[in-house]
Order: C-alpha cells, then structure tokens, then sequence
DNA sequence: GCCGTTTTCGGCCCGACTGTTTTCAGTCG
C-alpha cells in the first residue's frame, strides 16, 4: 500500500524539529516546514504522482532538494537525514517541542545539560528540580512546564467546531457587554471553519483604557491566566481549551481581524507580498514607512497588494493567492443556495420525530425538499426497514404530499446498506419505487483498503445506487476512516452518475475539505446533506456549507442547490 | 532549502509577553 500524505508530511515535519533542536539554519528548517505543510494540504496522493513520474517541483515549496527526498520515501518508506539526525538526537525531543513553552534551544539545553530524551525524562528533571539550575530555565519555568506537563498529557484533542462555537459565545457575549467595546469578533480556525480547533482566538477593538482584560481574565470558566499584557492575554478555560484575546484599536480592525483569522501560512504569503511592494504589513494596519496606508477592513488589506478578498475558509496558502491573483477564485456555496437535504430520518428507524414534523421543519427551513432516508433492515440497531415498512412509508409519504400542498416535496428514499460483498439490503421492486437512494458503510470497517474499495466499487454498479452517504465513516476525535481508495470511488461516482454526500453533522464532517476539492477537480458532484435525526439537525446543514467552502464548491458543485425537476434529473441514472 | 514581471544570489513576516536578564533571548501566534 502507497504511503499516504500525512506521513510523508511528518517525516519533514520531524526533520524540521530535530534540525531545529540541532541549530541548523532556520530558513531551512522553514522550508522543510513549509513542504510538510504543502504536502498535507494535498488532495491528490503524492505517491501515485510520484510513480508516476511526475515533477513534484511544480508544487510550492518542494524544489529539486525536496522533490527528491519525497521520491526516497515513496520508495523507501524512509527518509535518510532523519535516521541520521535520529542517531544523534532522540526521536521523542521532537514531541518535547510539542509542550507550550518548550522550543528548540530550552529542548536542545535539557538533552544537553541534563540529558533528558523523553517526556519521562522531563518529569523526572522536574519532580527533581534540576531543571531550575540549567541557565535560561528559572524556579517559575520549572513549575509551570510542570504543571502543564500533567495537563497536557490527560488531554491533548482538538475541539470540534460545534462545542468550539458553544465555549466562545458566552465568552463573547461578556466582552460585548462591556461598554466602549466596538467589536467583538471571532478569528483564528474558527472563523475559517475549520473541523477542529486548537485555539479560540478572539479580537476586540475598544477606546482605549477599558477593563477588556480584566473582564477576560476575569471570566468564570478561566482555570490558568497564562500570560497577561496590555493587547494580548491568554487563558486556559477550565474545559481545557485556550483562548487568545487580542485588543486593538478601531482603525486597526481590518489588519488585526486579518492578522488574527490567519493561517498563519496565508498570513506570511501576503505579508511577502507586502514586502515586494514596500509595504509593511502587522496586526495594526498597512505601512508605507512610517505612513498607514491601509487596515480599516480587510478588503483594504489585501486592496493594498493588489489581491481581491479572500474568503476566511480558502486562508490555508493551499493556492488561493494565486486564484485571486489571476482572478479565479471561486464562487463559495452559500447556505442560501441549498434548497433541500437529501438524508433525513424519522422515528421509523432511529430518528427521534415523525415524518409530518421531520417535513414541517423543512419546510419552514424555506427548503423545496427534503428526502426521507430511514435505514435498511441490515441495520437493526437502527431499527431497519424491510421492504414490508418501507414500502407502508412510501404510502404515507404520497398521503402527506397530497396534504403538503406544494409546499414542500417529501423525496421517498431510504439509507441503504451497503453490504459486505457490496449488494445493497433490499430488493430492486421496492428500491425503484423511490426517488433516491443514499447507501452507506455500517459495519465491517476493517476490511483492507482494497476489498473496502472493491465493497464500495461494486454497490456503485448498481443502477439502484444514487449518493455515498458520510464516505469515509470516521466520527472526529473517535473513530478513524476506514481504510478506503477514495480518489477511486469519486473517479467511479463521476463516470457512473453517482453522488458523494458531504456529511454535515459536526462529528463527521464527510467528506473533509481536501476530499471536496478532489472531488470538484475530478468532476464529481457533492449532496451536502445533514443525516437529521430530529428536526433540531436539519440546522446542521450549516456545517456542511462551512466545509464545502473550505473545499471550494461553488452552488454549482452540489447537487442540492438544484430546483427538484433538475434535481430529479440528476438522479436518474 | 526555496524562490524570482526587480533577482539564479541573497534574501526569507512581524510583534507581544514572560522570565531571567541587567538589555534580551526564547517562545508563541
């Protein structure tokens, strides 16, 4: 099996470390960084370009050095340097660095002076207090790498979006209550909506002398005030998620709002281009000398180097400076554009409302339709329907239709199992009476990556089969995808006629960013669709746009921006 | 080590906070 992306973005990213811990030129270590970067954020699986005989050069950042290396591991499955470094460094110093407030030269000054080469190592030192006698490192340094040392080892998981958006709006809802504060905004991976985030970083712009930070220092959840100043504070909340507040004045907002949304690799890429043009570009504004030439909005920003606005969900350096530079960013799906969700469940199966409800809350939802997607009888945790119930829902939904009026279509469809020799759960005369179909993985997540693929191939075949419901099956921060030939299945869903469902429930997030934009360059349609199993969940379908932004669809890429007669036409296969 | 409508060599984003320092290095975002 090829090597996959992350790990061969890993092994830079250790390289990076350990040369790092080495003193080696930072630039260089830059760089490795950034190739490890570029090569993450890819959708297309480098090995298979690699064999391929591809030039990598063509891809940021990875010049002649890098591109070579890369060919090493694909082949290899290693990288040479790193063994190298790793004969003299320890491999686990490059996890020390991962400790807030540990860099590469305190790292590099406790393997030297104290030979510490693990995170047991460290503790040991602590418990035994040498670390306050290696120069640099004080008593306070000691306890404090002490105590975030058992914090950090108990939890150390990025927080989903959805509970993220909870912890920040009381937070915010404080700051905006104190008077003179102009705005209160919401940056870092938050506000490019990112699946996870590490950090919540929030930025306020007030009149100056105003008790911001007391306000958020002050705030009932903070368990540590971990650094305090007069524009900058951070605090670990007692959830265990930091929060970073950063106070500008009004006519910095535009320069700090971009500043602080980042990433931090878009950030460096216009910053750079700053430069090329003479220009200064910080937090507090856009600076020709000593002049501000810009910074009240963003769009002033990046007015200043010559780029349109760039929307937060496209800010990861993955290629949306130069669409923008050359005019071709993409038009992003906006939530108004979805008019229906075409994976719903009702208490039929394991959803919590009735079908009326499920429908009434669609239909105030401004939706046009929405498909009824109870599951197939091989689930029967789920309850199941056999062909028997579904066809008695069937009927039901052609009653509540007639009733409906028009105002909203209720689609007859079902969330069929996929089986493990990749047949569909029911028979064909029940499965033609419906509008859709949406079949999807529930067991047997083990298989190897080829037979899961194959699995998948094959229910493709069937006519029957319309949409591949939550593609990968992982469930955020608990459960792995399965192991599956992705770039396969959508090649096959576009050859085919067959969707991709972007899952929008907050745990599953299925398809990622990255998947979304390979399947866009492969010519595969998404349904973004919520998997509601209560009236509540339909609101999910806002996580899902997030995500298809952060993968570039545009309304045209998703299958339920359409009116239902082109939608119905879509479907037939 | 990468990169170039100035450059194939000489640059490489920018500032805040902390702790250990007597003026700043290290770390972070």
């Amino acid at each position: 099996m090829s090597i996959h992306n992350r790990e061969i973005a890993d092994l830079f990213d250790r390289l990076a470390d350990l040369l790092e811990i080495d003193g080696a030129n930072r630039f260089r270590v830059r760089a490795y960084r950034q190739a490890a970067q570029t090569i993450g954020g890819l959708s297309e699986t480098l090995a298979d370009r690699v064999q391929q005989g591809e030039d990598l050069t063509r891809l940021p950042n990875i010049g002649e050095g890098i591109a070579k290396k890369v060919a090493t591991i694909v082949e290899t499955g290693a990288l040479p340097e790193l063994d190298a470094l790793e004969e003299r460094l320890p491999a686990e110093l490059s996890e020390l660095m991962k400790l807030s407030g540990l860099g590469p030269k305190r790292v590099k000054a406790l393997h030297q002076d104290l030979g510490v080469e693990t995170i047991e190592g460290l503790r040991k030192a602590i418990e035994q207090h040498q670390v306050r006698e290696v120069p640099g490192f004080g008593a306070k340094t000691e306890h404090k790498l002490g105590e975030r040392l058992s914090a950090w080892q108990s939890e150390e998981r990025r927080t989903r979006l959805i509970e993220a958006e909870e912890v920040a709006r009381p937070l915010i809802a404080r700051l905006h209550a104190i008077d003179g504060v102009n705005a209160v905004e919401i940056a870092g991976s938050l506000r490019r909506r990112q699946e996870t985030v590490g950090d919540l970083d929030i930025l306020v712009t007030a009149e100056p002398d105003l008790p911001v930070m007391d306000a958020f220092t002050g705030y009932e959840e903070v368990g540590e005030v971990v650094s305090r100043g007069d524009t900058r504070s951070t605090v670990m909340l007692r959830s265990g998620i930091q929060v970073d507040l950063r106070l500008v004045p009004r006519e910095s907002y535009g320069a700090a709002l971009h500043y602080f949304t980042g990433s931090k690799a878009h950030n460096i890429a216009v910053r750079r281009m700053g430069v090329e043009r003479g220009l200064k570009i910080n937090e507090y504004g856009v600076f020709r000398g000593e002049d501000r030439v810009a910074g009240r909005s963003e769009e002033e920003v990046y007015r200043s180097v010559d780029l349109p606005y760039i929307e937060p969900e496209l800010r990861e350096d993955q290629g949306e400076i130069d669409a923008a530079r050359g005019g071709r960013l993409p038009r992003l799906i906006q939530i108004q554009d979805i008019r229906g969700d075409l994976h719903a469940h009702t208490d039929a199966s394991d959803g919590h409302d009735r079908l009326e409800a499920m429908a009434e809350a669609a239909a105030e939802r401004g939706y046009a339709y929405l498909a009824i997607t109870d599951h197939s009888r091989h689930l029967t945790v789920a309850n199941g329907l056999d062909a028997e119930r579904l066809a008695d829902q069937v009927d039901a939904i052609d009653r509540l239709n007639d009733k409906l009026d028009g105002r909203i279509q209720v689609l007859k469809a079902v969330e069929l199992d996929i089986l493990e020799d990749g047949s569909l759960d029911l028979p064909e005369d029940i499965l033609k009476r419906l509008d859709l179909r949406v079949c999807s993985v529930h067991d047997r997540f083990d298989l190897s990556r080829t037979r899961q693929t194959e699995r998948i191939l094959r229910a493709m075949d069937s006519p029957m089969f319309n949409i591949l419901a939550h593609p990968s099956g992982r469930l955020i921060g608990e459960r792995a995808a399965y192991q599956v030939d992705l770039e396969r299945l959508i090649e096959a869903a576009a050859e085919r006629g067959c969707f991709l469902e972007l899952n929008a429930q907050p745990k599953r997030l299925d398809l990622t960013d990255a998947d979304c934009r390979l399947a866009k360059s492969l010519g595969a349609k998404v349904a973004i669709s919520t998997d509601a199993h209560s009236t509540a969940n339909l609101g999910y379908m806002r996580f899902g746009v997030d995500q298809a932004r952060r993968g570039w669809l545009e309304a045209a890429d998703v299958i339920n921006t359409r009116p239902v007669d082109a939608l119905r036409r879509l479907l037939e296969r």
